[in-house]
DNA sequence: CCGCTTTGCTAAACATGTTAATTAAATTAC
DNA sequence: GTAATTTAATTAACATGTTTAGCAAAGCGG
């Protein structure tokens, strides 16, 4: 087990669970299309590790008032107190990564991924 | 649906099927764990695709008469011909990419990724 | 020769990726 | 004002990734 999913499991949530956590913790009140967007996840695969997480209370979500096709999310207290007790860790381990691979051949690597994801966009 | 694989489900198989074919037709007949190994797979995951191209009668799988532990795999003459009918679009398509991206920048990602995975293998 | 360890593969269970279809709500066009 | 279209999210179904556990077979050490 990588070594931020062995950490991750000891909070009970899985490495995807993390990021859409993140996403919402950063930048809620936010709403699903732009969460799928921001985390690059399909919607469907999304809604489901939301019901997930709001399942284990760290997150909340609602109808929007003026637009009800849309939903707003946003991080419930124990879901902040996760991100709290985790971040830094995490942060380390990813930081690690990219010490041992060279700052620059990291983000090289992201931006030729990045370049990837366009190309792959760009032919559909 | 990328191009790949919308060119595959023509033919009925997923994206990992295909390359799983692809592995013991070019270096058939060979053993699970070898194929595993070859194609970046997890056993148990590889266990079932092998099970559906067995399904699906592309694959023959038999006991090795030396090692009963051991699987022998070989390509059956449908896999060969599914094979033969998309090997050419399937290279052209991956070339596509390749150039789109240029072949250096196409190459420095290869690289990178073989070394991120390398750093992933000796920090577990 | 026997008990223990290792190896090869499978099964179970859960999470997630994906495609297609569906429902409800808003927008647009006439 | 109404019908058609578009948008947001969900559901269903299937495939696959992953972890853990289990079983059978082979190898190793004493």
């Amino acid at each position: 087990m990588g070594p931020i999913r062995s950490m991750l499991s000891k909070s009970d949530v899985t490495e995807q669970q993390w990021r859409v956590l993140r996403v919402v913790e950063e930048e809620g009140p936010i709403e699903p299309t732009r969460i799928a967007d921001q985390a690059c996840l399909l919607l469907p695969s999304l809604t489901r590790i939301l019901q997930k997480l709001e399942e284990k209370q760290l997150i909340v979500r609602e109808r929007d008032k003026v637009d009800r096709r849309k939903q707003v999310v946003q991080i419930a207290p124990a879901g902040a107190e996760l991100i709290a007790a985790n971040l830094a860790a995490s942060v380390e381990l990813m930081n690690g990564v990219r010490d041992r691979m060279g700052p620059d051949r990291y983000e090289a690597l992201l931006d030729l991924l990045n370049e990837l994801d366009g190309i792959d966009d760009s032919s559909r």
